[in-house]
DNA sequence: GTCTATATACGGATAGAC
DNA sequence: GTCTATCCGTATATAGAC
Protein backbone atom coordinates (compact mmCIF):
# COMPACT_ATOMS: atom_id res chain seq x y z
CA UNK A 1 0.00 0.00 0.00
CA UNK A 2 1.15 3.46 -0.53
CA UNK A 3 -0.25 7.25 -0.11
CA UNK A 4 -2.41 7.09 -3.08
CA UNK A 5 -4.24 3.17 -2.35
CA UNK A 6 -4.51 4.98 0.83
CA UNK A 7 -6.33 8.24 -0.18
CA UNK A 8 -8.58 5.93 -2.35
CA UNK A 9 -9.51 3.29 0.14
CA UNK A 10 -10.37 5.11 3.09
CA UNK A 11 -12.18 8.20 0.87
CA UNK A 12 -12.35 10.46 3.98
CA UNK A 13 -13.54 13.39 2.35
CA UNK A 14 -14.36 16.99 4.05
CA UNK A 15 -17.90 16.48 2.87
CA UNK A 16 -18.92 13.24 4.62
CA UNK A 17 -16.40 14.87 7.67
CA UNK A 18 -19.24 17.71 7.70
CA UNK A 19 -22.23 15.70 7.09
CA UNK A 20 -21.26 13.70 10.24
CA UNK A 21 -20.93 17.15 12.72
CA UNK A 22 -24.61 18.17 11.20
CA UNK A 23 -25.80 14.75 12.57
CA UNK A 24 -23.87 14.83 16.39
CA UNK A 25 -24.93 18.31 16.61
CA UNK A 26 -28.03 18.87 15.27
CA UNK A 27 -29.44 20.22 18.61
CA UNK A 28 -27.30 23.01 18.68
CA UNK A 29 -26.71 23.64 15.13
CA UNK A 30 -29.53 26.44 14.48
CA UNK A 31 -29.29 26.58 10.80
CA UNK A 32 -31.75 23.71 9.29
CA UNK A 33 -30.95 23.19 5.39
CA UNK A 34 -27.90 20.16 5.29
CA UNK A 35 -26.81 21.53 2.05
CA UNK A 36 -25.98 24.91 3.76
CA UNK A 37 -24.79 23.20 6.63
CA UNK A 38 -22.37 21.25 5.03
CA UNK A 39 -20.75 24.55 3.01
CA UNK A 40 -20.50 26.75 6.01
CA UNK A 41 -19.06 24.24 8.52
CA UNK A 42 -16.46 23.06 5.32
CA UNK A 43 -15.58 27.14 5.61
CA UNK A 44 -15.37 27.29 9.61
CA UNK A 45 -13.77 24.10 10.19
CA UNK A 46 -11.15 24.97 7.45
CA UNK A 47 -10.78 28.22 8.26
CA UNK A 48 -10.33 28.23 11.64
CA UNK A 49 -7.21 24.66 11.53
CA UNK A 50 -6.15 27.71 9.07
CA UNK A 51 -5.92 30.73 11.53
CA UNK A 52 -5.23 28.49 14.52
CA UNK A 53 -1.97 26.80 13.27
CA UNK A 54 -0.52 29.98 12.26
CA UNK A 55 -1.18 31.84 15.51
CA UNK A 56 -3.32 29.54 18.05
CA UNK A 57 -6.96 28.92 19.02
CA UNK A 58 -7.00 31.23 21.84
CA UNK A 59 -5.07 34.28 19.81
CA UNK A 60 -7.84 33.75 16.74
CA UNK A 61 -10.95 35.61 17.36
CA UNK A 62 -14.31 35.50 16.32
CA UNK A 63 -13.75 38.45 14.35
CA UNK A 64 -10.38 37.44 12.59
CA UNK A 65 -12.77 33.78 11.53
CA UNK A 66 -15.82 36.08 10.23
CA UNK A 67 -13.55 37.53 8.06
CA UNK A 68 -11.58 34.26 6.81
CA UNK A 69 -14.91 32.49 6.58
CA UNK A 70 -16.51 34.93 4.59
CA UNK A 71 -19.07 34.75 7.32
CA UNK A 72 -20.96 37.65 9.86
CA UNK A 73 -20.69 37.07 13.62
CA UNK A 74 -24.35 36.16 13.85
CA UNK A 75 -23.84 33.89 11.28
CA UNK A 76 -21.07 31.73 12.85
CA UNK A 77 -22.84 31.93 16.24
CA UNK A 78 -25.71 29.85 14.22
CA UNK A 79 -23.60 27.20 14.13
CA UNK A 80 -22.51 26.29 17.46
CA UNK A 81 -22.91 28.30 20.69
CA UNK A 82 -19.32 29.39 21.96
CA UNK A 83 -16.17 29.35 20.79
CA UNK A 84 -15.00 26.69 22.88
CA UNK A 85 -18.10 24.01 21.55
CA UNK A 86 -16.54 25.06 17.85
CA UNK A 87 -13.13 23.69 19.14
CA UNK A 88 -14.73 20.51 20.53
CA UNK A 89 -16.95 19.50 17.36
CA UNK A 90 -13.64 20.11 15.77
CA UNK A 91 -11.15 17.67 18.52
CA UNK A 92 -14.30 15.12 18.71
CA UNK A 93 -14.65 14.37 14.93
CA UNK A 94 -11.04 13.91 14.30
CA UNK A 95 -11.09 11.61 17.06
CA UNK A 96 -14.18 9.78 15.91
CA UNK A 97 -12.13 9.44 12.25
CA UNK A 98 -8.67 8.74 13.45
CA UNK A 99 -10.23 5.65 15.45
CA UNK A 100 -11.94 4.19 12.50
CA UNK A 101 -9.17 4.60 10.18
CA UNK A 102 -6.66 2.57 12.47
CA UNK A 103 -9.02 -0.24 12.89
CA UNK A 104 -9.50 -1.04 9.66
CA UNK A 105 -5.77 -0.34 8.40
CA UNK A 106 -4.90 -3.79 10.05
CA UNK A 107 -8.20 -5.39 10.56
CA UNK A 108 -6.78 -8.25 7.48
CA UNK A 109 -3.56 -8.61 8.33
CA UNK A 110 -2.74 -11.49 10.17
CA UNK A 111 0.86 -11.71 10.06
CA UNK A 112 3.09 -9.06 13.31
CA UNK A 113 5.33 -7.82 10.81
CA UNK A 114 2.00 -7.03 8.29
CA UNK A 115 0.40 -5.66 10.99
CA UNK A 116 3.27 -3.33 12.37
CA UNK A 117 3.67 -1.78 8.52
CA UNK A 118 -0.11 -2.14 8.04
CA UNK A 119 -0.12 0.01 10.87
CA UNK A 120 2.54 2.70 10.59
CA UNK A 121 1.56 3.44 7.24
CA UNK A 122 -2.00 3.51 7.91
CA UNK A 123 -0.94 5.72 10.81
CA UNK A 124 1.45 8.12 9.13
CA UNK A 125 -1.06 8.53 5.85
CA UNK A 126 -3.89 9.13 7.91
CA UNK A 127 -1.58 12.25 9.62
CA UNK A 128 -0.69 12.97 6.23
CA UNK A 129 -4.66 13.38 5.08
CA UNK A 130 -5.60 15.55 7.56
CA UNK A 131 -2.63 17.37 8.68
CA UNK A 132 -4.00 20.24 9.47
CA UNK A 133 -6.29 18.37 12.40
CA UNK A 134 -3.63 16.58 13.90
CA UNK A 135 -1.16 19.45 14.21
CA UNK A 136 -4.29 21.42 15.54
CA UNK A 137 -5.22 18.56 17.96
CA UNK A 138 -1.93 18.33 19.56
CA UNK A 139 -1.37 21.53 19.69
CA UNK A 140 -4.60 22.70 21.19
CA UNK A 141 -4.85 19.98 23.73
CA UNK A 142 -4.02 22.26 26.40
CA UNK A 143 -6.67 24.78 25.90
CA UNK A 144 -9.83 22.38 26.34
CA UNK A 145 -11.76 21.87 29.46
CA UNK A 146 -11.02 19.09 31.94
CA UNK A 147 -13.14 16.68 30.24
CA UNK A 148 -12.42 17.58 26.56
CA UNK A 149 -8.71 16.95 27.50
CA UNK A 150 -9.18 13.65 28.92
CA UNK A 151 -10.60 12.40 26.09
CA UNK A 152 -7.65 13.91 23.80
CA UNK A 153 -5.40 11.96 25.90
CA UNK A 154 -6.96 8.92 26.05
CA UNK A 155 -7.26 8.95 22.01
CA UNK A 156 -3.41 9.34 22.23
CA UNK A 157 -2.92 6.48 24.61
CA UNK A 158 -5.80 4.16 22.62
CA UNK A 159 -3.38 4.46 19.41
CA UNK A 160 -0.24 3.68 21.38
CA UNK A 161 -2.41 0.89 22.95
CA UNK A 162 -3.22 -0.72 19.48
CA UNK A 163 0.70 -0.58 18.66
CA UNK A 164 1.65 -2.51 21.63
CA UNK A 165 -0.47 -4.96 21.21
CA UNK A 166 0.54 -5.45 17.71
CA UNK A 167 4.42 -5.84 19.39
CA UNK A 168 2.92 -8.10 22.22
CA UNK A 169 1.54 -10.41 19.57
CA UNK A 170 4.61 -10.06 17.42
CA UNK A 171 6.56 -10.70 20.15
CA UNK A 172 4.79 -13.74 21.50
CA UNK A 173 5.00 -15.32 18.07
CA UNK A 174 8.77 -15.16 17.67
CA UNK A 175 9.15 -12.02 15.47
CA UNK A 176 9.89 -9.18 17.45
CA UNK A 177 12.55 -8.99 20.20
CA UNK A 178 11.64 -9.09 23.58
CA UNK A 179 11.83 -5.14 24.82
CA UNK A 180 9.56 -2.55 27.10
CA UNK A 181 6.58 -2.46 24.18
CA UNK A 182 5.65 0.82 26.16
CA UNK A 183 8.79 2.61 25.53
CA UNK A 184 8.57 1.07 21.99
CA UNK A 185 5.19 2.08 21.00
CA UNK A 186 5.77 5.58 22.36
CA UNK A 187 8.71 6.60 20.78
CA UNK A 188 7.45 5.17 17.61
CA UNK A 189 4.29 6.91 17.87
CA UNK A 190 6.65 10.15 18.56
CA UNK A 191 8.54 9.36 15.25
CA UNK A 192 4.86 9.41 13.22
CA UNK A 193 3.75 12.95 15.30
CA UNK A 194 7.07 14.04 14.27
CA UNK A 195 5.56 13.86 10.66
CA UNK A 196 2.94 16.58 11.26
CA UNK A 197 4.77 18.54 14.15
CA UNK A 198 7.77 19.78 11.80
CA UNK A 199 5.85 19.84 8.50
CA UNK A 200 7.86 22.86 6.84
CA UNK A 201 10.93 21.12 7.98
CA UNK A 202 9.92 17.60 5.38
CA UNK A 203 8.55 20.22 3.34
CA UNK A 204 11.58 22.19 3.10
CA UNK A 205 14.00 18.69 2.82
CA UNK A 206 11.37 17.44 0.29
CA UNK A 207 10.79 14.10 1.67
CA UNK A 208 7.54 12.31 0.45
CA UNK A 209 5.33 10.55 2.97
CA UNK A 210 6.50 7.17 1.07
CA UNK A 211 10.06 8.27 1.95
CA UNK A 212 9.25 9.05 5.28
CA UNK A 213 7.02 5.69 5.79
CA UNK A 214 10.38 3.64 4.32
CA UNK A 215 12.52 5.39 6.62
CA UNK A 216 10.32 4.42 9.86
CA UNK A 217 9.97 1.28 8.96
CA UNK A 218 13.60 0.14 8.08
CA UNK A 219 14.81 2.10 11.48
CA UNK A 220 12.39 0.16 13.52
CA UNK A 221 12.62 -3.02 12.03
CA UNK A 222 16.65 -3.24 12.19
CA UNK A 223 15.73 -2.38 15.79
CA UNK A 224 12.56 -4.79 16.58
CA UNK A 225 12.61 -7.49 14.19
CA UNK A 226 14.45 -10.76 15.28
CA UNK A 227 13.62 -13.13 11.83
CA UNK A 228 13.21 -11.36 8.76
CA UNK A 229 9.86 -12.75 6.85
CA UNK B 1 27.82 9.67 32.94
CA UNK B 2 24.27 9.59 34.16
CA UNK B 3 21.71 12.50 34.82
CA UNK B 4 23.72 12.93 38.96
CA UNK B 5 26.80 13.73 37.11
CA UNK B 6 24.84 15.53 34.60
CA UNK B 7 23.35 18.09 36.81
CA UNK B 8 26.87 18.67 38.72
CA UNK B 9 28.64 19.24 35.88
CA UNK B 10 26.30 21.05 33.87
CA UNK B 11 25.49 23.65 37.29
CA UNK B 12 22.79 25.46 34.95
CA UNK B 13 21.54 27.30 38.20
CA UNK B 14 18.57 29.25 38.08
CA UNK B 15 20.62 32.64 39.60
CA UNK B 16 22.99 32.27 36.80
CA UNK B 17 20.64 31.96 34.27
CA UNK B 18 18.73 35.56 35.47
CA UNK B 19 22.20 37.11 36.04
CA UNK B 20 22.65 36.84 32.63
CA UNK B 21 18.83 38.06 31.28
CA UNK B 22 20.11 41.25 33.30
CA UNK B 23 23.65 41.50 31.72
CA UNK B 24 21.95 41.38 28.45
CA UNK B 25 18.92 43.32 29.33
CA UNK B 26 20.22 46.33 31.19
CA UNK B 27 18.53 48.82 28.90
CA UNK B 28 15.12 47.20 29.14
CA UNK B 29 15.25 46.50 32.84
CA UNK B 30 14.63 49.55 35.07
CA UNK B 31 14.96 47.97 38.40
CA UNK B 32 19.14 48.43 39.10
CA UNK B 33 19.79 46.81 42.09
CA UNK B 34 21.04 43.26 41.07
CA UNK B 35 20.28 41.32 43.76
CA UNK B 36 16.67 42.51 43.52
CA UNK B 37 16.12 41.91 39.71
CA UNK B 38 17.76 38.46 40.12
CA UNK B 39 15.35 37.64 42.72
CA UNK B 40 12.24 38.92 41.07
CA UNK B 41 13.57 37.68 37.52
CA UNK B 42 13.75 34.58 38.77
CA UNK B 43 10.05 34.81 40.58
CA UNK B 44 8.56 35.58 36.88
CA UNK B 45 10.19 33.48 34.65
CA UNK B 46 9.33 30.43 36.79
CA UNK B 47 5.66 31.37 37.32
CA UNK B 48 5.20 32.22 33.43
CA UNK B 49 6.66 28.85 33.18
CA UNK B 50 4.32 27.07 35.36
CA UNK B 51 1.19 29.04 34.38
CA UNK B 52 2.12 29.04 30.63
CA UNK B 53 2.61 25.44 30.16
CA UNK B 54 -0.89 24.66 31.56
CA UNK B 55 -2.82 27.21 29.44
CA UNK B 56 -0.71 28.80 27.06
CA UNK B 57 0.94 32.01 27.33
CA UNK B 58 -1.40 33.61 25.42
CA UNK B 59 -4.16 32.87 27.78
CA UNK B 60 -1.82 33.19 30.78
CA UNK B 61 -2.72 37.29 31.57
CA UNK B 62 -0.74 39.83 33.26
CA UNK B 63 -2.92 39.87 36.67
CA UNK B 64 -2.48 35.98 36.69
CA UNK B 65 1.39 36.59 36.23
CA UNK B 66 1.00 39.34 38.82
CA UNK B 67 -1.00 36.96 40.95
CA UNK B 68 1.71 34.35 40.95
CA UNK B 69 4.69 35.98 41.40
CA UNK B 70 3.25 38.50 44.60
CA UNK B 71 4.21 41.80 42.29
CA UNK B 72 2.05 44.02 41.11
CA UNK B 73 1.63 44.90 37.28
CA UNK B 74 3.33 48.02 38.00
CA UNK B 75 6.48 46.37 39.29
CA UNK B 76 5.95 43.31 36.91
CA UNK B 77 6.65 46.41 33.82
CA UNK B 78 9.68 47.88 35.41
CA UNK B 79 11.39 44.20 34.17
CA UNK B 80 10.05 44.38 30.57
CA UNK B 81 8.28 46.52 28.13
CA UNK B 82 5.79 44.55 26.86
CA UNK B 83 4.32 41.01 27.58
CA UNK B 84 6.34 40.16 24.29
CA UNK B 85 9.11 40.84 25.97
CA UNK B 86 9.13 38.87 28.58
CA UNK B 87 8.78 36.02 26.33
CA UNK B 88 11.56 36.61 24.15
CA UNK B 89 13.41 37.20 27.15
CA UNK B 90 13.01 33.84 28.04
CA UNK B 91 13.84 32.15 24.77
CA UNK B 92 16.65 33.85 24.32
CA UNK B 93 18.51 32.99 27.14
CA UNK B 94 16.88 29.02 26.70
CA UNK B 95 18.88 29.12 23.26
CA UNK B 96 21.87 30.10 24.65
CA UNK B 97 22.16 27.43 27.74
CA UNK B 98 20.93 25.14 24.79
CA UNK B 99 23.65 25.58 22.34
CA UNK B 100 26.64 25.78 25.46
CA UNK B 101 25.60 22.42 27.06
CA UNK B 102 25.33 20.45 24.21
CA UNK B 103 28.66 21.68 22.29
CA UNK B 104 30.10 20.82 26.37
CA UNK B 105 28.63 17.94 26.10
CA UNK B 106 30.52 16.31 23.04
CA UNK B 107 33.55 18.10 22.83
CA UNK B 108 35.80 15.38 24.73
CA UNK B 109 34.75 12.85 23.30
CA UNK B 110 36.80 11.24 19.62
CA UNK B 111 35.07 8.04 19.16
CA UNK B 112 31.37 8.33 17.12
CA UNK B 113 30.11 5.87 19.06
CA UNK B 114 31.08 8.01 21.97
CA UNK B 115 30.07 10.56 20.34
CA UNK B 116 26.48 9.54 19.63
CA UNK B 117 25.59 8.74 23.06
CA UNK B 118 27.28 11.47 24.95
CA UNK B 119 25.42 13.70 22.38
CA UNK B 120 22.07 11.73 22.92
CA UNK B 121 22.39 11.52 27.24
CA UNK B 122 23.67 15.19 26.98
CA UNK B 123 20.85 16.38 25.12
CA UNK B 124 18.10 14.52 26.76
CA UNK B 125 19.32 15.61 30.52
CA UNK B 126 19.60 19.38 29.77
CA UNK B 127 15.69 18.79 28.59
CA UNK B 128 15.23 17.18 31.71
CA UNK B 129 16.66 19.76 34.13
CA UNK B 130 14.89 22.80 31.80
CA UNK B 131 11.81 20.77 30.67
CA UNK B 132 9.45 23.48 31.70
CA UNK B 133 11.30 25.43 29.52
CA UNK B 134 11.76 23.18 26.74
CA UNK B 135 8.00 22.25 26.71
CA UNK B 136 7.37 26.28 26.67
CA UNK B 137 9.67 26.86 23.89
CA UNK B 138 8.44 24.23 21.71
CA UNK B 139 4.31 25.37 22.39
CA UNK B 140 4.61 28.82 22.02
CA UNK B 141 7.13 29.37 18.70
CA UNK B 142 3.80 29.86 16.83
CA UNK B 143 3.45 32.86 18.70
CA UNK B 144 6.39 34.67 18.19
CA UNK B 145 7.05 37.38 15.83
CA UNK B 146 8.66 36.61 12.74
CA UNK B 147 12.13 37.36 13.70
CA UNK B 148 11.73 35.08 16.40
CA UNK B 149 10.15 32.38 15.31
CA UNK B 150 13.20 32.49 12.97
CA UNK B 151 15.80 32.27 15.87
CA UNK B 152 13.57 29.15 17.36
CA UNK B 153 13.37 27.46 14.07
CA UNK B 154 17.18 27.91 13.68
CA UNK B 155 18.32 26.67 16.83
CA UNK B 156 16.36 23.34 16.61
CA UNK B 157 17.81 22.77 13.03
CA UNK B 158 21.23 23.77 14.83
CA UNK B 159 20.81 20.74 17.61
CA UNK B 160 20.03 18.64 14.59
CA UNK B 161 22.92 19.66 12.48
CA UNK B 162 25.25 18.59 15.20
CA UNK B 163 23.77 15.69 15.45
CA UNK B 164 24.04 14.78 11.30
CA UNK B 165 27.69 15.79 11.91
CA UNK B 166 28.53 13.06 14.24
CA UNK B 167 26.61 10.40 12.63
CA UNK B 168 27.84 11.31 9.30
CA UNK B 169 31.33 11.39 10.91
CA UNK B 170 30.52 7.94 11.76
CA UNK B 171 29.53 6.55 8.80
CA UNK B 172 32.79 8.09 7.25
CA UNK B 173 35.01 6.19 9.60
CA UNK B 174 32.79 3.01 8.84
CA UNK B 175 30.93 2.73 12.90
CA UNK B 176 27.46 3.63 11.36
CA UNK B 177 25.18 2.21 8.49
CA UNK B 178 24.81 4.61 5.35
CA UNK B 179 21.32 5.95 6.00
CA UNK B 180 19.51 8.99 5.33
CA UNK B 181 21.35 11.46 8.08
CA UNK B 182 18.96 14.32 7.51
CA UNK B 183 16.13 11.62 8.94
CA UNK B 184 18.07 9.91 10.96
CA UNK B 185 18.50 12.77 12.78
CA UNK B 186 15.10 14.18 12.55
CA UNK B 187 13.48 10.83 14.39
CA UNK B 188 16.27 10.77 17.15
CA UNK B 189 15.54 14.30 17.46
CA UNK B 190 11.93 13.69 17.82
CA UNK B 191 12.05 10.72 20.38
CA UNK B 192 14.03 13.03 22.90
CA UNK B 193 11.59 16.05 22.46
CA UNK B 194 8.84 13.33 23.37
CA UNK B 195 10.40 13.15 26.34
CA UNK B 196 9.51 16.74 27.90
CA UNK B 197 6.61 16.50 24.89
CA UNK B 198 4.48 13.69 26.61
CA UNK B 199 5.97 14.58 30.44
CA UNK B 200 2.52 13.64 32.08
CA UNK B 201 2.75 9.75 30.54
CA UNK B 202 6.57 9.07 31.25
CA UNK B 203 6.09 10.24 35.21
CA UNK B 204 2.71 8.22 34.66
CA UNK B 205 4.61 4.92 33.61
CA UNK B 206 7.12 6.04 36.45
CA UNK B 207 10.28 6.24 33.65
CA UNK B 208 13.13 7.78 34.97
CA UNK B 209 15.43 9.54 32.28
CA UNK B 210 17.81 7.52 32.57
CA UNK B 211 16.00 4.68 31.65
CA UNK B 212 14.78 6.65 29.11
CA UNK B 213 18.04 7.21 28.16
CA UNK B 214 18.99 4.09 28.15
CA UNK B 215 16.19 2.53 25.94
CA UNK B 216 16.85 4.95 22.99
CA UNK B 217 20.61 4.60 23.06
CA UNK B 218 19.90 0.45 22.50
CA UNK B 219 17.40 1.20 20.08
CA UNK B 220 19.00 3.47 17.79
CA UNK B 221 22.39 1.27 17.78
CA UNK B 222 20.62 -1.44 17.21
CA UNK B 223 19.95 0.34 13.86
CA UNK B 224 22.16 2.30 12.67
CA UNK B 225 25.85 0.56 14.25
CA UNK B 226 27.16 -1.33 12.12
CA UNK B 227 30.18 -2.92 14.44
CA UNK B 228 29.53 -2.81 18.19
CA UNK B 229 33.30 -1.92 20.01
C1' DG C 1 11.17 49.85 43.68
C1' DT C 2 6.55 48.96 44.18
C1' DC C 3 1.97 50.16 44.58
C1' DT C 4 -3.11 51.48 43.06
C1' DA C 5 -5.98 53.41 39.79
C1' DT C 6 -7.07 54.02 35.25
C1' DA C 7 -6.78 54.84 29.99
C1' DT C 8 -7.80 52.49 26.00
C1' DA C 9 -8.64 48.66 23.01
C1' DC C 10 -10.39 44.40 21.92
C1' DG C 11 -12.44 40.07 23.15
C1' DG C 12 -16.85 36.86 23.03
C1' DA C 13 -21.48 36.88 22.65
C1' DT C 14 -26.38 38.56 21.67
C1' DA C 15 -30.55 41.28 19.99
C1' DG C 16 -33.27 42.29 16.56
C1' DA C 17 -33.71 44.02 11.68
C1' DC C 18 -34.06 42.14 7.11
C1' DG D 1 -30.19 32.33 7.32
C1' DT D 2 -27.57 36.20 7.64
C1' DC D 3 -26.66 40.76 8.73
C1' DT D 4 -25.26 45.09 11.68
C1' DA D 5 -24.92 47.24 15.94
C1' DT D 6 -23.89 46.85 20.52
C1' DC D 7 -23.37 45.07 25.43
C1' DC D 8 -20.11 44.18 28.71
C1' DG D 9 -16.09 41.97 30.54
C1' DT D 10 -11.27 41.74 30.55
C1' DA D 11 -6.85 42.50 28.25
C1' DT D 12 -2.30 45.23 28.05
C1' DA D 13 -0.01 49.03 29.38
C1' DT D 14 0.83 53.47 31.85
C1' DA D 15 0.62 57.48 35.20
C1' DG D 16 1.67 59.09 39.24
C1' DA D 17 1.44 58.45 44.45
C1' DC D 18 4.26 56.58 48.08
Amino acid sequence: MNFTDFQYLMNVSRQDFCREVFDQNRQTIRVKKEKTVIKNLDKIFGATLKISNRRGFQTMSMRDLSLETGLSLGALYSYFASKDELLQMLQQQGRTITSRVLEKGIEHETHPLSKLRAFIKTYLYLCETMYAWFYFSYMEARNLNKAEREKALSSDLMVEEKLINVLEQGQIQGVFKPIDHRLAAGTINAMIQDWYLKRWKHTKMNVSVDEYADFLLDFIEASYVLQKH
